[in-house]
DNA sequence: AAAACGGGGTG
DNA sequence: CACCCAGTTTT
């Protein structure tokens, strides 16, 4: 017995059953991997059901615009991959008919493909023998042959690669590639992995070893930076005053109540008013701080205060700003916590 | 080669 | 709180 023939023994009687594994059309293959990115299977459950009763074929999401994708996006994160999808999908209406390519070289031409994504595509939509290297991979292979390189290096992704090539069956490699995946979840989990369950115990160093609790080996990453910033709710006439992030950098795009980042030991709340009537040209007097939160990203840490504010005069907004009522506080994707506050404000079903 | 890019679940 | 997750793009 392979290496594969082991694994696919296991993956056909322990399968996961999964939305995106319904049908093998290309368009909910490659909506499926772009969500799963850096992201949780039981989360990408949800925003893939909720996706495909909106946007069922890849002609439909094309029309669609940035602003609504990027609504049903909210929440999942890394939103770059949300314009990428939608910019990729009318790439292959323009370009290529309509229909996803099925070679993996020019998949990966699409925004937001990389090669994993790419290879990941190819083998399930249309079981072209391509490599799909993920975390999963890494991890279980780094233990297979008892790997110590870091694997967030490139030198040890392209050894991993290399091994993955000489495994991979190409009578079914999507399976193959899959059923890594599954093994990878559910087996030969990050921490205090299940061996005891594992159909490949018997090719496996690390468990012969004794050593699978030690690999994979990642460096540690720095702690992200803290950001302290203010932000201002200014209520008139029953509308809150929003605008638009910049459509580069974190968050782009994404809706906010104006905000200003304090540095050093800056009155926040007198800077908050000058950004107000310097970029905005709104005047308002700034009342009591209405929440606060700490929120987290990857390499960032946020420290918000949102201050109530009274509104007191301006000119009419330009482009990027406008009075939002609390119904319509749904009707824009929210950067980060600013979207508890708009809960908060609005009627925003819960998701 | 390293940093930017989100959010939430888990032990 | 540290770590992790079906990675890609930019610097």
């Amino acid at each position: 017995m392979t290496l594969a023939a082991q694994l696919l023994d296991w993956y056909y009687k322990n399968a996961r059953d999964l939305p995106w594994r319904k049908d093998k059309d290309a368009y909910k293959i490659w909506v499926s991997e772009i969500m799963l990115q850096q992201t949780r299977v039981e989360v990408v459950k949800d925003y893939y059901k909720r996706w495909m009763d909106r946007f069922p074929t890849l002609e439909i999401l094309a029309q669609a615009s940035e602003q609504e994708v990027l609504n049903y996006w909210q929440g999942l994160g890394y939103y770059s991959r949300a314009r990428h999808l939608l910019s990729g999908v009318r790439e292959v209406c323009l370009e290529y008919g309509g229909k996803v390519p099925d070679n993996p070289a020019t998949i990966q031409r699409l925004p937001g493909v990389g090669e994993y994504t790419a290879g990941a595509i190819a083998s399930i939509a249309y079981n072209r023998a391509a490599p799909a290297v993920d975390g999963n991979v890494l991890r279980i292979f780094s233990r297979l042959f008892c790997l110590d390189g870091d694997i967030a290096k490139s030198a040890t992704k392209r050894e991993i690669d290399r091994l993955i090539r000489q495994h991979i069956p190409s009578q079914c490699p999507g399976d193959f590639n899959q059923a890594l995946m599954d093994l990878g979840a559910m087996i030969c989990i990050p921490r205090r992995p299940r061996c005891q369950l594992c159909p490949l115990t018997n090719l496996c160093e690390a468990y012969a070893r004794e050593v699978q609790d030690t690999l994979p080996v990642r460096a540690t990453k720095k702690a992200p930076q803290l950001i302290v910033l203010a932000a201002a709710v200014v209520l008139r006439d029953g509308k809150y005053l929003v605008r638009q992030r910049t459509k580069a950098g974190l968050l782009a795009g994404m809706w906010e109540f104006p905000a200003i980042e304090v540095v050093e030991d800056e009155v926040a709340v007198e800077r908050l008013k000058e950004e107000l009537w310097n970029e905005l040209r709104q005047a308002v007097c700034i009342k009591e701080k209405m929440s606060h939160y700490l929120h987290t990203f990857s390499h960032r840490k946020w420290d918000i205060s949102f201050y109530q504010c009274e509104w007191l005069a301006g000119d009419d907004l330009t482009d990027k700003a406008c009075w939002l009522s609390a119904s319509e506080l749904s009707t824009v994707p929210w950067a980060g916590p600013h979207y508890k506050v708009a809960l908060l404000l609005g009627q925003k079903a819960v998701k």
